[in-house]
RNA sequence: GGCCAGGUAGCUCAGUUGGUAUGAGCGUCCGACUGAAAAUCGGAAGGUCGGCGGUUCGACCCCGCCCCUGGCCA
């Protein structure tokens, strides 16, 4: 289950799980990995999971750098588990590169820490450009797919080369199959209602203790942490406890960063041509997700 | 009523000493995306430069009148 952020779509993956008898959920949100995220990521409550079995929540301290390789394994492994117990599996989340790496075959080339630093710290000091040149020499197809001024990409992309020797040829597939054949549903809005949505839900993350959130995490080294500290609404709260902006401005600017979100979101899912999308205001919407969910022999 | 400042992209503003606005940031739309992805990065659309006259080969820029906004003075 999959869509922008904000539509519903953990209170429908509940909902399906419970319609379907033996569901459990399998969360596919990067930033729900992280203990003690919860106001600001929008997390169910207990009360709100209704009995329904939640996997891959909280495994993960904000000072650590989250992993899409160690999540596609995770994932996988939580969803063979719960076939395995005679249970139905729903994959529910937002981050478009998670949901990628459990349903298509991804296969992540490795990573090294001191090789990624020494790329990180020469991308601060001669600029983006320059290592992009030197892409362009060690792997030219991987130089030509991403853009010079993306300086994150391409310390990724040198950072396996040098590890392996090889070129970065791991780019997202052109062909995809559903993993085991996944029926895949996205949850969308109109725009103009899911801004609507948007602007509620971080007016009240605010009013329901995000800023406490934000400080209780400073103190277990959420500023540390380089996954964590981004996150939609914590970012903005640090920078407004750090005294760079006031807390009012914080909500201003995460609601306007979600809304940004929510386009990206968009972009990335819009092409996988697998996913059959529903409009989430729909009165009927959980047994159209259950009509989607049955084999259909259509014409 | 008088004086001053200002009216340039949806917003906040640069700029042009008269020669078709290289406009910027934000917003909007679109896109890329394989170990930080709620990240990172790219592209595009958008303006009769407040209105009407005048001067000029040519005005967003100069002149006149008018309208609007803010401030000061009566």
């Amino acid at each position: 289950m999959v869509g922008p952020t904000a539509t519903g779509k953990s209170d429908l993956a509940v909902r399906l799980a419970q319609a379907l008898g033996g569901g459990e959920v399998v969360n596919a949100d990067a930033m729900q990995l992280y203990r003690g995220m919860d106001i600001g990521t929008a997390k169910l409550t207990g009360a709100e999971r209704h009995g329904v079995p939640h996997h891959l929540l909280d495994v993960l301290e904000v000072t650590e750098t989250a992993s899409v390789s160690a999540y596609q394994r995770q994932s996988r492994a939580a969803i063979d588990d719960v076939l395995r117990r005679g249970g139905t599996p729903i994959l529910a989340g937002g981050s478009g590169l998670y949901v990628a790496a459990v349903l298509d075959e991804l296969d992540f080339p490795g990573t090294d820490p001191a090789v990624r630093a020494e790329l990180e710290a020469e991308l601060a000091r001669v600029g983006p450009a320059e290592l992009h040149r030197r892409l362009t020499i060690a792997d030219p197809s991987a130089a030509a797919r991403i853009l010079p001024s993306n300086g994150r990409r391409i310390v990724r992309a040198l950072e396996v080369v040098t590890i392996t020797g090889r070129p970065f040829s791991a780019f997202l597939p052109s062909r995809r199959v559903a993993w085991r054949g996944t029926v895949l549903v996205g949850l969308d809005r109109p725009t103009e209602e899911l801004d609507e949505r948007i602007d509620c839900r971080v007016a009240h993350m605010f009013a329901t203790g995000l800023v406490d959130e934000v400080r209780e995490l400073l103190a277990r080294g959420l500023a540390a942490g380089c996954t964590a500290s981004t996150a939609l609404g914590y970012r903005q709260v640090i920078a407004a406890l750090n005294g760079e902006s006031t807390l009012e401005q914080a909500a201003a600017d995460t609601a306007a960063a979600t809304r940004r979100f929510v386009r990206r979101q968009r972009s990335w899912f819009r092409r996988d041509q697998r996913i059959r999308w529903l409009d989430a205001g729909r009165p009927d919407l959980l047994a159209a997700t259950l009509a989607l969910c049955r084999p259909e022999s259509g014409p």
